[in-house]
RNA sequence: UGGGGGAUCGUCUAGCGGUAGGACGCCGGCCUUUGGAGCCGGCUACCUAGGUUCGAUUCCUAGUCCCCCAGCCA
């Protein structure tokens, strides 16, 4: 990788990470892991807190990252994700060393502290129906009541316990549970589920088990069993802290990793959560997981945005524990000033404006030399073909211009870009609609960029594309998914009806320069004066179709809805 | 109205008793064969009220506001 990375922020997780290394704790060790639910597929949510574990373990000597599956609920998970999540971790460039674990893969460890939690009468098995359960568990400001099965032996409870793993009972009939504290002002402390039965397939595990280890369970012990020192997780799991340690400690593992957590990511005119971006995809408001308009880092990488954006994204908004909504402009800019510096620039006209320079020879084509990449002058430069009939952007042309416009209008001059400058002379237009549809303009020959005799300024440099030569293609453009930002989401009615309508813009007939005929798929460019896009996995070289990954700064479109608020 | 957390520029974030800094954004200017990039300058913040202190964003007290928790999800 070329691009540089920014040095890692300072944190507060960081910031104890390091404090507990110096002190010694855990022997200097640290050991973080990435454990996602393989469920569905990765945000750039889940990016932040990539970023932060492996990060964490990258820049300590001997640290360690792992990816963990969480994978404790069959009839949720599928090994589509567990590839999916993979290959996004890679792809955002991380390394786990062989550590791909599986809680599944501890099921019967897990079932052992089960049984030691049991016969310290710390777990019972509880026979209450759920509806029954959640009566038991008392409210937010009313104590919860000890179920009539609380009092169960030991001895029973071992034995009621090895037969619900061996499949004796239906779903619901029991569950295995911590016997803490029904009165805890803390919800998750009021005995909460260890084990449930789930008659399922799971993906890996198939049907040797009947019984699963819920989160709360779980969690902990595999970040013990793996010797993880430092648990990173969300906010909204703080008070499931005292829980988590106390299953720690309750069942006595060799090692005691410490649960720390940070605010989650939050968007400005986008979805982050998995139902909401399920919803999207099974609602078909989305083409898919890899949706460009989607944050997802299958979306995020279909449009064309590279793992060295995201990850300076990631650790520029920093980590806290205050709710933050981060501004979509903050990822455009880094977006930006990564392609910025490593994409080759093309001209590409997404909306042709037919030109024909009347005093340019007709069976005449020149090869101008243009430049790749002014920010890299090892991009070197290229030929692209100019003719006597042209494409420009409809918008680089005004028929009664405004104020400041500097681009080209009747009797004005602009440069075009390697080319000559070309002055208006005369606009047809379409006498039914009255759209201007064709523009006739001059050239001056003594103004061929690179010759150096003719030094005339003009005001505004253009692109564009030979008629003759230029490749057809589709060229889709994005907007914001959501009209409001999703913290102000309504919660009763359908969130959906703040999608904007309006978030994909599909452009046909656009003219690219005929260097682009040949783009793989996935490679990206800079369209002068347009923005970033690259080849799309649907593009062919019959049939080209780019997406934009995020426009160019505009400084015009500033001022022209400046004037427009003035005029208001 | 129980418990757990959190409040610093519009947004994100730094600060660990001693001049409130950075980034995005916005506004000017320079430069420019991309109205891009780059460069220069400017903008705006410590939730409130008390207290401790020579000195408080930081420590203490009391409020206010915001977020999370009542799945056999994670």
């Amino acid at each position: 990788m070329s691009t540089s990375e920014p040095s890692a922020s300072s944190n507060f997780a960081r910031d104890l990470v390091a404090a507990d290394r110096a002190a010694g704790k855990h022997g200097g060790r640290v050991v973080t892991r990435f454990p996602p639910e393989p469920n569905g597929y990765l945000h750039i949510g889940h990016a932040k807190a990539i970023v932060l574990n492996f990060g964490i373990a990258n820049e300590t000597s001997g640290g360690m990252c792992h990816l963990r599956f969480d994978d404790t609920n069959p009839t949720t998970e599928d090994p589509e994700y567990v590839q999916a999540i993979q290959e996004d971790v890679r792809w955002l460039g991380f390394d786990w060393h062989d550590k791909v674990l599986y809680a599944s893969d501890y099921f019967e460890q897990l079932y052992a502290f089960a049984i030691v939690l049991i016969k310290k009468d710390k777990a019972y098995v509880d026979s209450l129906t759920a509806d029954q359960i959640r009566e038991h568990r008392g409210t937010l400001t009313e104590p919860g009541r000890d179920s009539p099965y609380r009092t169960r032996s030991a001895d029973e409870n071992v034995n009621l316990f090895a037969r619900m793993r061996a499949g004796e009972f239906s779903d619901g009939a029991h569950v295995l549970r911590a016997k803490i504290d029904m009165g805890s002002p803390n919800i998750n402390l009021r005995d909460p589920i260890l084990y449930r039965i789930r008659h399922a397939t799971h993906y890996r595990t198939g049907t040797a088990w009947c019984i699963y280890p819920s989160y709360d369970f779980a969690h902990p012990l595999s970040d013990a069993i793996e010797g993880v020192t430092h648990s990173l997780c969300t906010l909204e799991f703080e008070d499931h802290r005292p829980l988590y340690d106390w299953v720690v400690a309750e069942a006595d593992t060799a090692h005691r990793p410490q649960q720390i957590e940070f605010a989650r990511l939050n968007l400005t005119s986008t979805v982050m959560s998995k139902r909401k971006l399920l919803e999207l995809v099974d609602k078909k408001l989305v083409d898919g997981w890899d949706d460009p308009r989607l944050p997802t880092l299958k979306g995020l990488r279909r449009r064309g945005v590279t793992p060295e954006a995201i990850r300076a994204f990631c650790e520029h908004i920093g980590v806290a524990k205050r709710d933050a909504i981060v501004e979509m402009p903050l990822l455009e800019h880094f977006i930006r000033e990564d392609l910025n510096k490593r994409s080759p620039r093309v001209m590409a006209v997404l909306r042709p404006l037919k030109v024909v320079l009347d005093n340019y020879p007709e069976d005449v084509v020149e090869e101008l030399d243009a430049v790749n990449n002014p920010e890299d002058v090892s991009a070197g430069t290229r030929k692209v073909p100019f003719s006597r009939t042209l494409y420009i952007e409809q918008d680089d042309f005004r028929e009664d211009p405004p104020k400041q416009f500097y681009r080209l209008a009747p009797g004005r001059e602009v440069r075009l870009r390697y080319g000559y400058i070309i002055k208006c002379v005369s606009a047809t237009k379409d006498p039914q609609t009255g759209t201007v549809t064709e523009l006739h303009c001059t050239y001056d020959p003594e103004t061929k960029s690179g010759s150096a005799q003719e030094q005339r300024k003009v005001k505004a440099t253009i692109h564009w594309v030979s008629a003759s030569h230029a490749a057809i293609a589709a060229i889709r453009l994005y907007h914001p998914l959501l009209l409001t930002d999703q913290a102000k989401l309504p919660v009763e009615q359908d969130w959906t009806r703040s999608l904007n309508p309006q978030s994909l813009e599909l452009l046909t007939g656009c003219l690219v320069e005929p260097s682009l005929r040949s783009a793989a798929p996935g490679s990206r460019f800079q369209f002068e004066r347009q923005g970033y896009f690259c080849v799309d996995s649907d593009s062919s070289p019959e049939a080209l179709v780019f997406n934009r990954t995020v426009s160019l700064k505009d400084a015009w479109a500033k001022v022209e809805k400046a004037h427009q608020a003035f005029q208001r």
